[in-house]
DNA sequence: CCTTTACGGATACTATATATCCGAAATAGA
DNA sequence: TCTATTTCGGATATATAGTATCCGTAAAGG
């Protein structure tokens, strides 16, 4: 089906939420499990693949949780994906050109000079697609998202937020 | 790791070879098999989404087998790939927005009425990568080939193909 | 000292991709 | 008419990746 994990979609809101959190403020993972209603457990593996990533920063002990470790206008959609989905191309070329039953050794070696045409145009797609991921920042999703959400459901939701962190 | 089935990469490299055929000629899949190196019985699967497709036609009885069914100047790389991988986006918005805890039903309903502003970015990104597909035709993937392989290569390739049907 | 947290590894379970097999229908040639 | 060859569709098996949970460890706050 060639479709990005659930995780990506969980990642991202998450760091929308985040991102419009009051500097110093750190939320943990069961809180942004409950929020977004979603299995605990699971989405911490993809908060882990955004600290690694140095994306957001996981604090230990009781108060501790989550925050962003970079300014949101610097993290864009792509540095998200890659984190939980990792960097490689969506086209895995396996080179069956070489497999020509009617190609010698040396004209397999003249061949293989050049990279495979099918297989430079299917990167150059994935990379059209990571070039547009690369454009959204994270900052654009919070302006969005404050424009488009009216502001009672975002009062409430800080709200629901600072009472459980 | 999001990845193309391999299918897809076969059905590119068959529509390659039976594109550059002389008119009226077949190539059973048999053949496109052994000449790619890859398994017969699951590459038939692929050609034959390419034939549901309306892409590839494929002729039965002795001296059957697949020849073009378009005009190789018709055919988008996008149409192979998504004959064999299928139309929907790798993104799939399980629209968690709306288990926010903290919406009553009347703002859910509001806030529905706007599409997810995350699932906007993921589902424009894979819009910019089916365009850069859309935009490469078959027909420049065989002019392409033309330029870049060997003229000797590609005419015992095309002997090979004679022997065998 | 106790609770809460992130972190990393190990382990199930589920869905998809990969691959094979079989029977049916069609077709060309003997 | 008979046989060999092909596509086609369905059924089935296997491998791999995605989903999900559990547990022990270390760190930090009250």
């Amino acid at each position: 089906m060639m479709q990005l994990k659930n995780q990506v979609e969980w990642a991202l809101h998450c760091c929308s939420v985040l991102a419009a959190l009051p500097e110093g403020k750190t939320v943990p993972a069961k809180v942004l499990a409950e929020f977004h209603g979603v299995p605990r457990e699971y989405l911490a593996k993809a908060m882990q693949g955004l600290a690694q990533a140095g994306i957001v920063a996981g604090t230990l002990g009781p108060t501790g949780g989550y925050r962003m470790a970079k300014d949101p206008s610097d993290v864009s959609f792509l540095d998200i994906v890659e984190a939980v989905e990792g960097k490689k191309s969506t086209f895995a070329c396996s080179e069956i050109r070489m497999k020509n039953p009617c190609m010698t050794k040396q004209e397999r070696k003249c061949v293989g000079e050049r990279p495979c045409g099918i297989a430079k145009v299917m990167w150059d797609a994935d990379e059209a697609w990571r070039e547009h991921l690369r454009g959204v920042l994270l900052s654009d999703l919070v302006a969005a998202v404050g424009e488009e959400v009216p502001s009672e459901v975002l009062v409430k939701g800080e709200a629901w937020l600072n009472d459980r962190c």
